[in-house]
DNA sequence: CTGAAAGCGCTTACAG
DNA sequence: CTGAAAGCGCTTACAG
């Protein structure tokens, strides 16, 4: 079973059509000038009749390519990386790209072992995205100096300034959602952080400081409370923001604690929003399918997979610059957990 | 930057230590009696000094394994999929295996190609799950024939006998919710169903008419409404239920219809289950966030996963018997939106 | 427009 | 225990 292997190689074409194996090759990848026309169709003819596919092993031996890409993400079970990882696909698929997905379990070692085993060969080229928490990149640097392939993202860190990245806009997303809220009228407004060891969590919680600022609300250490980016913690956080009390609003630093947090609400009797308003960072299939669903912070997941795969097929084809940064915009979509609050 | 290269190769470390590269290769693959301790010890030296990592590529033309598998998923946004992956590469990982993943986005043409261009050299086994509607299954036939490595997941249709494929108890899964229902007490209950042309939307069916059965109970089409597996789906199916009325219980036949379900009841102003007793067929993130948490049957993606991984390693390695059938039994979760009816 | 030849980096009988 | 040689399937100068 195992043995399965190419029945018909391009000797195979040669020889049925009495020419070399050069000329076949020529054909089947369309180098101009390279054969007459009554050739080319002979050799057409017989590549289909006898059902040939490129050995693509045996072709990336001389190219170096190999068009293969693998994408490294923390865990797919998050919204935000299907929607990259779908959209990137499909954009890479344009060029003839197949990619390999790695789950890293947020484990900092396999994360390592998979980027020094695919650069190797394997891949073009790599895209690497966050785990979620402190992250090591000497591995990446290693690589890239090398002038292997690799776009970064959500990625921070020392050194990286070398590195071509990605990112959202998390200082952006948290403000935008204490600005929406304000401007209905909210002027308590408590927040549900993500883990301190995750540098996107930082960026958000300080997005909320800011856009407390921006509006001339004060800071109350009271309304904040810690999560770890996981719906139970999201319900816990919530039900100790509910003994205390004393806003009108509450902002999920991710989907699933917004989720975790209407959870804690609506166990407590309360109602959204007529009771309390939710707002989320991340609007997702968990955020959308809520009852009501939760006005959010929509990252474009989608357009960043392929702005991903666009500047990692620029880098794989020389066409890049040596660093690029690109920082992609969050966009407000209205829900009905949200309510006006009048003076 | 695109021209990243092996910088040390066979070669480099045969010169280096006045060897043969047939020496090296015996010694870097452990192949016994092939060399002296003292070669042993001075070409591994050399090897891990000059940083040496072996060209994949290369070593596949000869061997004819690339140490590849892919597995086609019709869209890896499903929750089912998600579990599937994440233990499947884990436990191929342990193998050397690594994935690709291929997104099919529930075209049958996207998919034929995938099939008949990676079995020809680049992945050593594929694993195709379920279009979630009707699909031809003629590519996979043709290499399986060929001896090609198949492992299929919930696929059905003409002719697959021959081929190894797994399963999940569709039939039983809706049986299970009918029969836990009726335990309760429930004596009227609706069922959400999916698309006619999903083939595991039809057996979920049967198994909801076999469920009723079972205890006794009636059919009416009356409780049954259609939907396509879709979160919206199921909600119009729902609020057509629910203009009809006369049941106390409604199963939904996958994860997103039952949450699109709990919206039309809460936004008719009911609440679950003192209202309605609410079931899924999937058990996933989506339903263990709701509030209150569905009771639902759970497929064990992730078990199923593992086991479609051990198949198609026992059919790389020749290790199996032409087909093998493997049913994954579904296990039922308690969750908070099953009430008890009472005479 | 076409072919002979070398070679990508590795493995594998075969002979010694 | 070790090396010379062939070859996996393909591409690419080079010469004609």
């Amino acid at each position: 079973m195992g043995n399965y292997a190419n029945r018909v190689t391009i000797r195979d074409i040669a020889s049925a059509c009495e020419v070399s194996t050069a000329t076949v090759s020529r054909v089947l990848n369309h180098i101009p000038g390279g054969y007459s026309a009554e050739t080319e169709e002979r050799i057409r003819d017989t590549a289909e009749k006898l059902g040939y596919v490129p050995n693509r092993m045996a072709r990336s031996l001389i190219t170096r390519r190999t068009n293969l890409i693998a994408v490294l993400v923390p865990d797919i079970h998050y919204c935000f990386f299907q929607d990259f990882f779908v959209r990137l696909e499909q954009y890479l698929n344009g060029f003839g790209y197949r990619v390999l997905l790695c789950n890293t379990q947020e484990q900092q070692e396999l994360e390592e072992q998979y980027i020094r085993e695919l650069c190797n060969g394997l891949v073009d080229g790599l895209i690497v995205s966050t785990l979620n928490k402190d992250e090591s990149n000497e591995a990446l640097l290693d690589i890239s100096r090398k002038g292997f392939p690799v776009v970064l993202l959500e990625r921070y860190g020392e050194g990286l300034t070398e590195l071509c990245r990605l990112s959202v806009d998390n200082v952006g997303a948290a403000r935008v959602a204490v600005n929406h809220l304000y401007g209905e009228g909210h002027r308590r407004i408590a927040f549900i952080s993500g883990g301190e060891d995750a540098q996107n969590a930082r960026f958000r919680f300080e997005g909320y400081l800011e856009g407390l600022k921006d509006n001339g609300l004060e800071y109350d250490k009271e309304l904040v409370s810690d999560g770890n980016y996981s719906f139970e913690s999201g319900t816990s956080a919530m039900q100790k923001l509910l003994e205390r009390g004393g806003f009108t609003a509450v902002i999920g630093a991710n989907d699933l604690m917004t989720v975790g947090a209407c959870k804690a609400i609506t166990q407590k009797g309360l109602r959204i929003p007529d009771d309390i308003s939710v707002m989320g960072v991340d609007n997702t299939i968990l955020t959308r399918t809520q009852e009501p669903a939760i006005t959010a912070v929509d990252f474009c997941a989608a357009e960043l997979g392929e702005k991903a795969g666009s500047l990692l097929m620029k880098m794989i084809r020389d066409e890049l610059p040596e660093k690029e940064i690109y920082m992609q915009e969050p966009r407000l979509v209205p829900g009905h957990s949200v309510s006006k609050v009048h003076g």
